[in-house]
DNA sequence: TGCATTGTTCGGATTATTAGAACTATGGAA
DNA sequence: TTCCATAGTTCTAATAATCCGAACAATGCA
């Protein structure tokens, strides 16, 4: 089996990170690994949004991250460990990834509760 | 010919802003948008990094920008004017688009000034 | 050795992107 | 008014990217 890919730091573009996040799934796994304290293994996504992903597209998933410099993969027995690359790249492009995050659960929140502070005025022309 | 569509500002997502960005002719089309003083029309941008851009591609990336509601687009005559929408989606979500914006130029002047400051560690591992 | 588990790769179907050609819409000049 | 130039759009076909089931590889354990 081909050993994984990671791209140096310098050679990460923000293309290819806006690129990965761009895709529903993938930023809720990027989320999930950022936000967990542990490194996470790509099974543990097999639902993620009350959906079911197939585990081949959960590995071309994966393979989007890593390529684009976002998280770390890194074969340990039989599963793998996921860990973000968020100091590196946040060096690199500072702000970006936290910005993204955060305009994400902005989101989240804004979809799971509609009826609160969102509609103060009606349809914002 | 259909009327222009731009979505309201509580129905722009981060998936989309952050898929309209990450194409290379888009971003520098809306980099150069938000950065001019006066609207801009969309044959200004032909030949982009350059690159001759055919005028039917085009029109399918102001499109995107106009769907990802980024930009706001109105037909004066026989052109078009095109503003960028950065107060609303920086009021629903803020410092993204300057991050986005941000990471771009540092980009873009690692590729310009390949020799500078950028390489004190001869490879950032 | 045999098998369960985790993740990758392959192949075909579906979907998105590209760009040339034909078209629409507007403003001016004759 | 008529004709033409200009600015963008839409149509269509080729190309590229994505998705997912099936087959595969690699590891750990009974």
């Amino acid at each position: 089996m081909r050993p994984l890919f990671h791209p140096s730091i310098e050679d990460v573009t923000v293309e290819a990170i806006l690129h990965a996040l761009s895709d529903p799934v993938r930023v809720a796994i990027f989320a999930k690994i950022v936000g967990s304290a542990c490194s996470q293994n790509c099974s543990n996504f097999l639902n993620i949004r009350e959906k079911n992903i197939p585990k081949s597209t959960l590995s071309q998933h994966f393979k989007a991250l890593r390529e684009a410099g976002l998280i770390r993969g890194e074969r340990r027995g039989v599963e793998m460990h996921n860990t973000p690359r968020c100091m590196e790249v946040d060096k690199r492009f500072p702000g970006l990834i936290s910005a993204i995050l955060n305009a994400h659960n902005i989101q989240l929140q804004a979809k799971t509760k509609p009826a609160s502070a969102g509609k103060r005025k009606t349809a914002t022309r």
